[in-house]
DNA sequence: GATGAATGAGATTTCATTCAT
DNA sequence: AATGAATGAAATCTCATTCAT
């Protein structure tokens, strides 16, 4: 008993440990990048030595791995969150606040944001046979890689059942594809997220384009696109229903 | 005379070398990624020495600006071939056809796709005041660097014309901002090609999703949303016309 | 009372554990050397933890003292042996056993003639002024240094004795030099030892010499060269006067 | 031709400069002992950087070989002028010379006696089966163990044959045994040695003994045992003999 | 006194970049 | 401009030793 207990209060230990090194990370590389950040640096700013950080994080890339798991928990967190708010909701509207969720999250966080978008460009080499070379042997070992592998799909599985929630109450299209339409939602975010990180940090408007529009836009979209009271819906059936 | 001649000569000389050192460039990046990939290791295979590749240009950073401006020239270039093309069709058919172009050249160019991401990206550093780590002065100051940023804007221009055109051909709605909803297309572009990647480079299916009728929607979306004849435009019009 | 045994009680527990340990440190020394050693692999051996170890060794250059003093007190108890066995017979013959003694010794023991050896190289910073780097503080203080200390000459001084009885008895030169003669003797004796740890651990040859017959030969020479019986003395008496 | 030139030319510098460092190495080895020697210092005391030295010697070990192999030139070339500065005298003369160069050749050179005798008690791992960890594969592979292999055996062999010679010129009894004698000598060096290393570096007497007093009587010993003059060698002649 | 985690010091490696010839 | 060697900065690792509990 004591010992379950010694054991699971060393673990909590350790687990905070790795957050406040997490913390010191996101911290450095805010502020300088990812590759002018040092080690030694956030090894400092975490109050720890260079050999600690090392005996938790394994090395700089799996540091970063680190920060995109929590990045992507922090996206799980978020969508949780979002889908406990709207569940007296209609599931279109549930599903427009998922997506407005995904690129306010990204508008908040840049660094998650940034390290999700490498995340799935990094994957796309280990699901392809070739180009074994982008992402070496202790990556993809690392505890991080595995943990962001299982729960990778959660925010799309969860944005798809919820599509099927909407055609079950009647307020999506049944002739829409929930796989389809997830994707093409994550299309948009994506390109939204993009258009915002390619502008400035603090900008918040590009060739006098208020990016917020471009948001309601995208959002007002993927609603037309789903909802049954749309008449898009209808023109476009084809391209939707597959 | 003859010392012109000579002094083109050498220009010409040179112009192959650095088009030969690219494409090694573009080879060992496309094998291993930036990151992992080794000046040693580029020079070795365009067959020349590390030295040799550094009189050519200044810093791996700078090879990969030379890799970027040939991407944004090749994209360029295939801007004003799909002009060409549809310069006899309506403004309608024209910015489409421009958005599938940027979406193939994506499709088949992976490294070209995710260079011109990255310096999209990049210059945000440069606009905003912090960051200053992220670019260096270096760069800033160096040859493609500022060659870039005379035609980064290019295909965006185009782009925007040609929507003015649609609307002079009555095309397009006249209530539609060309600036907007190039951006709007460019988020569709990005976001489709970020899925693309995503995946692996040799999949066409992600989640058994075509990916290709992704792109289908996309462009049938656009053309929707700039085409008078939609609904959609008159349901989503204030978004559009800000 | 009861303090007293219960503090004899620890002291003897102590002491096992102390022998435990440092049996430990010798089977890992013996296997990979002293700088190879790991701290950690001595301590796993011993069934112990690291500070453990620290507790009862201050550091690895003590736990080596510590193994020095055994193998300093190991001679001395095989050079008592020795002198016992043959306080019947003559001087002579004594001395030689004492030769004999040290030579099987360092056959039988590499480690600890390594040990010895080591040792006398590293007490000699000490008694020069230079070098303090050699030799820490720290070392200087710890109790098996000084322990060692008390006892480093004995086997020394031993065979000087001995020789002394040797000519009180008739069976050594009286111009023979006690102190200058037992020094001839150790330089022997180190030098059939090294000649020995300098083959192979197993291996009885070097060159197909028996080396056995090298220790015959030494063994009959400090003989010779102390024996009134030899002619050998009188031809090098000046030297071996002083 | 000119390629030929070339080469040697960068091989001589290339020497050159690895000569340099080795005696920036060995002065700092000398000053604080090689485990307390920075290769940070080692660099800086020979005017290169860490990396360089690198380039030069794979690891602190191996310079520590360098260092070995240059103490075993030295000594060789020692031999070889001790053998030409005696080549008219009988081989008696010169084999007792030879013994009186290496002896010399330790007192002077200190760190150079301790290196030559490290190597010889770590080949011995080496030439046995067991003990395989204490010498590293990386040092098993490194260029100067190799080297060492090769000329380790040299004093050994002209002592040898110095021996052999002396018994052509009548100087050197016939019954005595070429390479057991030699071994014996070395036997009689390696004790003198140890004993001046045991002793201070810059003290000359050990417990009121002068050693040079030890020094000359070793090498009386040594010509008693071999010269046909001395009754000795009658005495003794079975053991010799073998 | 025992344990697991942390520290400090230095060895070693990796590369982009620069120098000398 | 070409070559081989060198530099500098930081990543990474190894271990003896120490701390906190």
């Amino acid at each position: 008993m004591c010992e379950i207990e010694n054991r699971s209060m060393k673990d909590t230990k350790r687990v905070l440990k790795e957050n406040n090194i997490i913390e010191a990370a996101e911290k450095i590389f805010k502020l300088v990048g990812f590759k002018n950040a040092k080690m030694e640096d956030i090894a400092s700013e975490a109050g720890i030595t260079k050999v600690t950080l090392y005996s938790y994080f394994q090395s700089k890339e799996n540091l970063y791995l680190a920060i995109t798991y929590r990045a992507l928990q922090s996206l799980n967190d978020a969508y949780y969150k979002s889908l406990d708010l709207n569940k007296g909701k209609k599931g279109i509207d549930s599903v427009v606040a998922l997506i407005e969720t995904f690129m306010t999250f990204c508008e908040e966080n840049f660094l998650y944001s940034e390290t999700l978008l490498d995340y799935f460009s990094m994957v796309r080499s280990t699901s392809s046979g070739k180009d074994k070379t982008k992402l070496t042997e202790a990556t993809k070992e690392s505890l991080y890689y595995m943990k962001l592998q299982d729960i990778q799909n959660l925010p799309f599985k969860l944005t798809a059942k919820e599509i099927e929630r909407g055609q079950e109450d009647g307020s999506i299209l049944p002739e829409v594809d929930p796989i389809f339409t997830t994707l093409q939602g994550w299309s948009f975010i994506i390109g939204y997220t993009k258009l915002l990180n390619a502008n400035g940090s603090n900008k918040s408007t590009l060739f006098n384009v208020d990016l917020t529009d471009l948001k309601t836009f995208n959002l007002k979209l993927a609603r037309a696109l789903m909802s049954s009271g749309s008449t898009l819906s209808k023109i476009d059936a084809m391209s939707v229903q597959r």
